[in-house]
DNA sequence: TTGTATGCGTTATCAT
DNA sequence: ATGATAACGCATACAA
């Protein structure tokens, strides 16, 4: 492999010389610029990426941090953050933590280790006094999860406005008996989310029910098992309200064979607004995120703290949402004008 | 940021005998060993990975290309590719294409400045030959894609084989006039398929017709419009081959609200067994791939690759497939025994 | 405008 | 068992 090196030398030039074509820097004549770029054709000459970063301390690559990538959420979040830092030249690592506290920390690791400049939380399973540290590394942004006592800039949404919202919905369409259906672990992001809800069920004098509350949902087939739970156990049950669109899928694909009607005997709200909510019979009402917004800003603002280390950028970034009603919770029929 | 040098100095000893407790090497007494783990605790020390890299020539890291990830198919493929990279100590980039050349190459280049050891390669759109000679800078495996020329490694399946027999079912349920779906850029799976589907087709005394095929879908929202196409222009067309369990998913959605039966007047076959294919109304017979076999296959062969650089494996991995029938096939009531 | 010398942090080689 | 030194490939301060 040519190095730096053995392109001077070809040339007949310095080094020096050489790296100032590679950096397109000034003070080259354009006779000796074309001889160096002649030699690195010859030569078939590529910095070498470890030396540049050695040098250099920067690696121009981020480290993104989520569960698990088959949750299209973060499916559609990492697709538009790699697009975004790949416009700005950057690299990006995928990092499953699968809501692992020590996976968690082992990536967060790829800071202090130099392997990446900076970091996005997508997800936090640890507590913000263990990550806080590894800000002495490099930056760190939250985007969908959030964190109040976090001194960093954080992207998301009003997570606890929108479980209001969708709660009130099903209110109004008349149910009574909400079950709360959630999964993975506790975060701040999901105790908004339940604020929202609580403080909705309070408006009409209601008030929150362990027992109607599932904590254990995150996919098609929990999602199944929600219904035959509710099938079983819970007959009194009227609405749902859950964290993601699969589990309302898979809760309302289940119903189909029974004699539950959607959403006359069950109305659900999903969140996300994926594709399968809206392809769904019948279709899902749902919670929809602007992804695609929230993971440019994202990637935006970390880049500019790695361009600009001093400046501190506001913190927080709260982008609205939107609450798309469809089938599965329309049970009040419009009355004709 | 502590460096070996700092840990060495506080602990009263050279960089090399701490290097060797860094790497757990032996000749050092145990004294020692505890002096410089305790220098290195009290510094916080943790080993500059930039720096190993240059001094070792690796980088554990890997580069997975494909098209897009919010095609499920790839994000299935990189999540589980990711879980087992992360078994073997190796870093995953994620390298979204577009199916753009020019991105394609720019992504291979991380193998030449030595940002990646090696190089998966989920789809392809340059010729080989212009690929061929990254494989100087290391190791290339295939995974899904695959190109008979190439002499390295490749995980797929038979998509020839699994496109007849989508192709034979579709026959079977008495379709005569079949739309052929398909979106992306031709590549050699593409090909392999289409094959596939002409084979199928021939068997049935019937031939490949250019106005009954469609190449522009890869999408809900494209499934969405095939429909349209088919209802406007080519009403006498009864059952559709589609690349894709999202087309199929668009087209079913879109055929509910018009006259069009699905399967009766239309039957739909789509790919990959994506979830959206089981919960559509009716359901999607689909062909389902072993996605996560094929991924973890497909890093170990690599990581093989990197750890014995002489040991030439065998290079084709061929995983079976399986036509799941669901209802958007089923035109043929059974007969009642 | 060009070149020399130095250091980024690590590990391998060779002495001791 | 331990340490001095060189080398990985590059880019910068400084000298010329």
């Amino acid at each position: 492999m040519a190095t730096i090196e053995d392109v001077a030398k070809l040339a007949g030039l310095s080094r020096t010389t050489v790296s100032r074509v590679i950096n397109d820097q000034p003070y080259v004549t354009d006779e000796k610029r074309q001889r160096i770029i002649q030699a690195m054709d010859d030569l078939g000459y590529v910095p070498n990426s470890s030396a540049r970063r050695l040098r250099s301390q920067k690696t121009e690559t981020i480290a993104v941090l989520l569960p698990r990538l088959t949750n299209p959420f973060f499916g559609n979040l990492i697709e538009a953050m790699e697009e975004k830092a790949s416009e700005w030249g950057y690299q990006v690592i995928v990092c499953q933590t699968h809501d692992s506290k020590k996976k968690e920390m082992d990536y967060l690791q790829l800071l202090k280790t130099k392997q990446v400049d900076g970091v996005i939380l997508a997800s936090l399973v640890n507590d913000w006094k263990d990550v806080e540290p590894f800000l002495e590394s490099g930056p760190i942004v939250f985007c969908n999860e959030y964190m109040d006592k976090a001194c960093i800039p954080m992207v998301h949404m009003d997570h606890k406005q929108a479980a209001y919202d969708a709660t009130i919905h099903l209110l109004e369409q008349d149910c009574r008996q909400i079950c709360y259906v959630t999964g993975g672990p506790e975060s701040h992001l999901s105790r908004k989310r339940k604020e929202g809800f609580i403080k909705a069920l309070n408006e009409f004098g209601l008030h929150f029910e362990e027992n109607l509350s599932i904590d254990w949902a995150i996919n098609v087939s929990d999602g199944q098992k929600v219904f035959h739970m509710i099938n079983n156990e819970l007959p009194h049950v009227d609405g749902v309200f859950t964290g993601s669109d699969e589990v309302a899928a898979g809760l309302i694909y289940e119903a189909a064979s029974s004699d539950w009607v959607i959403p006359e005997d069950l109305a659900v709200v999903g969140f996300d607004n994926q594709m399968v909510s809206l392809l769904m019979v019948p279709s899902v009402t749902t919670v929809e995120q602007p992804v695609k917004q929230m993971a440019d800003k994202t990637v935006e603002v970390l880049i500019q703290q790695l361009l600009h280390p001093g400046a501190l950028a506001p913190n927080r970034y709260v982008y609205p949402h939107q609450l798309l009603v469809r089938n599965s919770t329309k049970r009040k029929k419009l009355s004709i004008q």
